[in-house]
DNA sequence: CGGATTGAGCCGCATGAAAG
DNA sequence: CTTTCATGCGGCTCAATCCG
């Protein structure tokens, strides 16, 4: 077997820029020296190796050959890659910046451009912006003032979440689903939800106007994306793609969700039940049957305390008589995966 | 004999009451 | 307001039984 080449070092290496992520990095060195990226890799002696694949966990051969091409250590090298992201939440890297900052000039990608999270640009301490158009705008700026609270929290958490140091329950992908999940039926745009249309232009968009959007418990957590998102473009992925392939609205609104479900899980979940229909409150208890049980026991408690104060303001008297049947719930019931795995006595 | 149906028992769960 | 306890429901699996 003959030796490999001894790679030179390159005779110039562009400075890194904190947090740029190295597909960025090697991007720029690449355009430095005229090449593609590919080529640039070849040059590296990483000749079949796939960019994003680097990015992600850089190996120790490709990073000792980078290395000793580029004349830097190979754990400075692999910070600026994804490493310290666990599996499970790979698939909230992006392969491209998701969000921009309006201030910073293009060129570099940071790694935090990556996660879906990172709704605030570090080094301008402004909102990011969407690639498509300014989305967040949509939401007035005092509600936003009091929504970066909550959206802050949940960012902390989701981060964490990514790096394997959430302990929290219920866990994130929970939340996720939790969100995520139709707590009613879908239902049509609704007045409110439709643009002022004139009768011949209501013939016209029949489709739109009788179209069933999907309702998810999201939209009652953060009632406040209800009411700017676009009644199409409401509805979110299920579980954890809801923040992976979502548009920066949607995942503000889901950090948002998360950061209020984790500050007070009981009140709104109980609110999201108190809101469902009957299919969707069975959607719900199916994944909150995922959540810790003495969490769930408090969450139906305050259920049960909602809907007594409820019935009794509205239409009162129907109070519960001491000694009456107990409400038959079988509506409640549904498939449970019985599980007779062998318990060790 | 093999597939479908029914019965029995099991177990997790929601729930109300009561205690903390 | 939360946790603990006791309770009964109803879906689930297994196996006995039935039927072609």
């Amino acid at each position: 077997m003959r030796a490999a080449p001894a790679l030179r070092m390159l005779p110039v290496v562009l400075k890194r820029e904190p947090d740029e992520r190295l597909s960025s990095w090697l991007g720029r060195l690449a355009r430095f020296y005229g090449m593609s990226t590919e080529a640039f890799l070849e040059c590296c002696g990483l000749s079949h190796s796939d960019i994003n694949d680097l990015e992600w966990r850089l190996g120790g051969g490709e990073g000792a050959l980078l290395a000793a091409r580029v004349g830097m250590a190979v754990e400075e090298l692999r910070a600026m890659t994804f490493a310290e992201i666990a599996p499970h939440a790979r698939l909230m890297v992006a392969r491209g910046r998701r969000y921009v900052c309006p201030l910073c000039r293009g060129g570099t990608q940071h790694k935090a451009t990556a996660l879906p999270w990172s709704f605030w640009c570090r080094e301008h301490a402004i909102r990011l912006a969407a690639r498509s158009g300014r989305e967040l705008e949509r939401l007035p700026e005092t509600q936003l003032v009091m929504l970066d609270l909550n959206a802050r929290a949940g960012a902390v958490r989701l981060a964490n979440w990514a790096r394997g140091r959430d302990e929290g329950l219920p866990s994130i992908p929970q939340l996720l689903d939790f969100l995520t999940t139709r707590h009613r039926r879908s239902s049509p745009p609704s007045l409110a939800e439709q643009p002022r249309l004139s009768l011949e232009a209501r013939r016209a968009n029949h489709d739109f106007l009788t179209r069933p959007i999907a309702r998810q418990a999201l939209l009652v957590v953060v009632p406040e994306y209800d009411r700017v998102a676009p009644v199409l473009a409401k509805p979110v992925r299920a579980g954890l793609f809801s923040l992976a392939q979502g548009s920066l609205l949607q995942n503000y609104a889901l950090a948002v969700g998360v950061g209020r479900l984790s500050a007070d899980p009981v009140g709104y979940s109980a609110a999201v039940l108190m809101a469902s229909d009957e299919e969707g409150e069975e959607r719900l208890r199916e994944t909150l049957r995922a959540w810790p049980l003495a969490l769930r026991r408090r969450i139906y408690a305050r259920l049960g305390r909602l809907r007594g104060a409820h019935s009794g303001s509205s239409l009162g008297v129907e109070r519960n008589r001491p000694g009456r049947k107990r409400r038959q719930s079988q509506k409640f019931r549904f498939s449970r995966s019985h599980n007779y795995a062998p318990r060790i006595s």
